[in-house]
DNA sequence: GCCAACGTTGGC
DNA sequence: GCCAACGTTGGC
């Protein structure tokens, strides 16, 4: 069982959109970086992903469920780009910012602190339970 | 709005 | 196959 965060600008496409799609949930189409595809080839159906938004607001801000193995992206007829299908799960009840995963030390080597440009990225067993305390989510 | 970091592209 | 040029991302 992996754990993974999900990037993306509110602008583009947010939180609340992704609530909006309900169970029925939608592609994380538009990667164009072959580490994160690559990430996305290892998810199963069943695992669990933070939602960040990055940008303006840079916070963890609720958790996603995998629902569909990586596949096609529809969005390309660039057969080297795919994604996987994503749903809402649930809300962080405190979104936990960016400063405070960077001044907390079990956080210190969160891919999203190293390298902050990965979209998609992989989270430990360890930094999942952390930051879902931190935000008053299930783990 | 700027700029550093990074990834990709294309010429050689 | 190397590397310079370029484009994009995202934090500040």
């Amino acid at each position: 069982m992996s754990f993974w965060l999900f990037k993306s600008e509110p602008s583009t496409w947010s939180w609340q959109d992704q609530v909006a799609e309900g169970d029925a949930g939608e592609e994380w189409d538009g990667v164009r970086n072959y580490q994160a595809r690559n990430f996305m080839r290892e998810m199963k159906v069943g695992e669990r992903g933070f939602f960040y938004h990055s940008q303006k607001e840079r916070a963890v801000v609720g958790t996603v469920e995998v629902i569909a193995a990586a596949h096609p992206d529809s969005k390309t007829d660039d057969p080297r780009w795919e994604c996987v299908d994503i749903k809402a799960v649930q809300a962080a009840k405190r979104p936990v910012t960016l400063d405070e995963i960077k001044d907390d030390p079990r956080l210190a080597d969160m891919v999203l602190v190293k390298n902050s440009r990965l979209s998609v990225q992989p989270v430990t067993a360890e930094e999942w339970r952390v930051v879902c305390e931190l935000a008053g989510l299930d783990p």
